[in-house]
DNA sequence: AACTATACGGAACGATCGCCCCGGTTAGCA
DNA sequence: TGCTAACCGGGGCGATCGTTCCGTATAGTT
């Protein structure tokens, strides 16, 4: 495709909408209206629209970055030497980001070939751990999504906010106890 | 206060809007338009508007039936011979009962007097299940309402729709097996 | 049957929000 | 410094949705 370069301005306007963005999103979750990330970004709503096709496609942008690193270091974690602590290890990191961001939950449903590529990663390193007998048999890679999901919104949506690192480090236990095989050690 | 008796349309409309919106809201969650339930009943939205002063107003009626039968359960639970077996009882209960009505995570939003019942209920269940060994003694009643939430988001929020039942088996093994006491039989 | 308080339906209002259009501005270049 | 293509801002459109208003219909009574 024809990309020119951007103009001078251009540019840095695109970068301080994505910035402003992710600020956004973090904070307010899919639903913050655009007015508000353009406002914050300093720019009109028309400008946002220039760069970006929609709000979503625009979410995506922001978002991407983030479910790739998750991936990423999914599968790093995956070909260590103990797969019973990748897994665990990874599950803490996502408890704690999710904690931090509030579009997590809508991060997750991004489609597009991100979800192929974090399902992946998820899978891989569940069969690691499942394999070296750290995680229960049972479960497949579509039910441990399901579960960080819901993980990831109890770890957020507590009645006073988002729950405080104790509360987390609980669910965290349970939801780890909960995955564990039965009979092995902590 | 002067509640006169409801002429006869009246209380046949009122029931009919009562049932739409039950059906509408287990279907649909809170998010369904009021029109639409009130197209369901067979009334103008006018009609709804004469019974009950907003739409939250509506979701509360008739979700309040439905957590009232929970805390009820759980306390009747809570009576019981085996504290373990009730408090795992009940969690069956809850995420079969959220696997088929979509308005389960709303509802627990609701607040006012609900709120502190079905908590106390809860709270009541838990203690005896600690208590018996049953349950492992570091997680709180916040704590388990936060788990709650998440397996009933857990269980219908799967990206092919609800969790068939062998899914929402497994989920709640996860689950259960979590909060159990380390050592506890299951 | 006539009368009136009560209730009904649905058009319309106001707020919100995603998205687009266009008159004005500016960057980049000669 | 002047020209033009690229870009910007923000007002505004259209859709959605909760809520209200009011002219009409009807239940209940005399």
């Amino acid at each position: 495709m024809g990309d020119r370069p951007l103009r001078a301005d251009a540019r840095r306007n695109r970068e301080k909408v994505v910035r402003a963005a992710r600020e956004a999103f973090a904070a307010s979750g899919y639903g913050v209206p655009l007015d508000e990330i353009a406002a914050l970004a300093g720019v009109g709503p028309g400008t946002v629209y220039r760069h970006f096709p929609s709000k979503e496609a625009l979410f995506e942008a922001v978002v991407a970055a983030r479910i790739r690193d998750l991936a990423d270091d999914a599968r790093r974690r995956a070909d260590g030497a103990d797969p019973g602590e990748a897994f665990f290890g990874f599950l803490g990191r996502l408890a704690g980001e999710a904690a931090a961001k509030r579009d997590m939950p809508d991060a997750i449903e991004v489609a597009g070939a991100l979800r192929q590529d974090i399902f992946e990663a998820l899978d891989l390193l569940l069969r690691h751990a499942q394999r070296a007998g750290a995680v229960r048999g049972d479960i497949t890679a579509p039910d441990l999504i399901v579960l960080l999901k819901g993980l990831i919104l109890s770890v957020q949506d507590t009645p006073q906010g988002p729950a405080g690192e104790a509360q987390r480090e609980r669910l965290l236990a349970v939801l780890a106890d909960g995955l564990r095989s039965p009979g092995a050690t902590g």
